[in-house]
DNA sequence: TCTGGGGTCCTAGGACCC
DNA sequence: TCTGGGGTCCTAGGACCC
């Protein structure tokens, strides 16, 4: 490839998002070691760099990361913040150009091979984004150029916090011959992808660009030929352009009760409060499924999880609970174990329109689940809830369900 | 007061139909 | 009369991402 053919691909990458995020709205934070974590049984999902440095990590407990800086400040993480920060940030890139793909709530892509003549280089865009970011938000990011994604998401984990990598297509074969397996991972190879490479001899990305082709389709099936791709620098997946929305393929919520539990009546009554959310967030998309897929971790950390698909659409919280407790009571219970969390979710979905409600008491109580719906919005979630959802309260998980993730939020 | 929560994609194997 | 095989859908499980 040319020069002038070759892509120039950013990725930015904002650092140590959710912490800088509050570091920036309370300035008493700032330069302070700071975790960010959910309520309940939950982990560090976040930590500042002053928190990184007493060797505090993401997916840490909350007491492991105590005992590592007993000064730590933790703040239960706030999501809408951190996507209204977001969706100010894009207007940044925006700027330059209509080619900006969210990957995650703290990356996005950008896709500036049309314009980067017009600003001097997609160096220069880099740095304008670094600067106006700093100036505009108080915030700091590492972003990597590449002439594909796979490159620029490399390039970008290279300087941590505040960098900027360049890879050419020029220099890109001896980055890639440094680049051991472990650092890539975030681009589909995790741990034990990269544990089955090493146990066949491949070190690093070079050596799996090198591998013979047939030997890794053997081992990893149609993956083989992506992960040689990976290995030799080979992406062609466009960056979207950011008004194109991908279709959301599943909904669901997960909870870890405070404690394991083996009492009935408490699980279901967890059940129902996360098939109400599911079924609120369903009508909220204007979608419906047909799967419902539970998922059940046991206090032991071994799972059990049933898929069952229906012939016909549902939303409603009711619907889903009622096929919840189905499945539950035709395959899991009595329990043999305590479980520690519950999971539903469902997929399969479609775009629904008033007249598709189609099971018969989903019709009748269309106007019912709307104005609840509407008061929930209105007043916060579960201001309405079914009686039987008391129990949950009671045992204390309600109102407590931070969805808290990178990921699940995409525009 | 060990190990969250929200997603996506891929694969193997079984059921079923023609 | 003797039992193939392709296609499709579904379920369960695994791996990955942030």
């Amino acid at each position: 490839m040319d020069n002038k053919t070759e892509k120039k691909i950013l990725l930015i990458d904002m650092n140590s998002y959710f912490a800088s995020v509050e570091q920036m709205c309370n300035p008493a934070l700032k330069g302070k070691p700071v975790i960010v974590c959910g309520r309940g049984r939950t982990v560090v999902v976040t930590a500042s760099y002053e928190a990184r440095e007493y060797g505090i990590k993401t997916g840490m407990t909350v007491p492991e990361a105590r005992k590592l800086c007993p000064n730590v400040n933790i703040v239960y993480g706030n999501l809408d913040k951190y996507i209204d920060t977001s969706l100010k940030i894009h207007k940044i890139f925006l700027d330059f150009t209509d080619k900006v793909e969210v990957f995650s709530i703290d990356e996005c892509f950008m896709d500036v091979t049309d314009v980067e003549n017009y600003y001097g280089g997609a160096e220069n865009i880099a740095l304008i984004i670094k600067r106006r970011l700093k100036h505009e938000f108080g915030l700091t990011c590492s972003i990597g150029i590449g002439p594909n994604k796979v490159i620029a998401k490399l390039a970008a984990k290279m300087k941590k916090p505040d960098g900027l990598t360049v890879i050419t297509q020029e220099k890109v074969k001896d980055f890639l011959e440094e680049l051991s397996i472990e650092k890539m991972q975030g681009i589909g190879i995790g741990k034990h992808i990269a544990e089955k490479l090493k146990n066949i001899g491949i070190n690093t990305a070079v050596d799996l660009g090198n591998a013979d082709l047939m030997m890794l389709t053997g081992f990893f099936g149609k993956l083989g030929w992506v992960y040689k791709n990976i290995g030799q620098g080979i992406d062609h997946t466009p960056v979207r352009n950011y008004y194109d929305k991908s279709p959301i393929k599943s909904v669901g919520h997960s909870h870890t009760f405070p404690q394991d539990t083996d009492n009935i009546e408490v699980i279901k009554s967890y059940v129902l409060m996360l098939s109400e959310k599911v079924g609120e967030r369903l009508r909220n998309y204007k979608m419906a499924g047909k799967t419902l897929c539970i998922f059940i971790r046991f206090y032991d950390f071994s799972y059990i999880m049933k898929r069952k698909t229906y012939s016909c659409y549902f939303n409603s919280g009711t619907e889903i609970f009622k096929k919840s407790i189905e499945i539950l009571d035709k395959n899991i219970f009595p329990l043999s174990k305590k479980v520690r969390l519950f999971g539903v979710s469902i997929s399969s979905l479609t775009r629904i329109t008033t007249q598709e409600y189609l099971f018969e008491d989903q019709r009748k109580n269309k106007k019912l689940i709307e104005t609840i719906d509407e008061i929930n919005k209105r007043y916060g979630e579960f201001t309405i809830k079914p009686l039987s959802m008391k129990i949950a309260e009671n045992f204390g998980i309600i109102k407590k369900c931070g969805v808290l993730t990178t990921r699940t939020w995409k525009k």
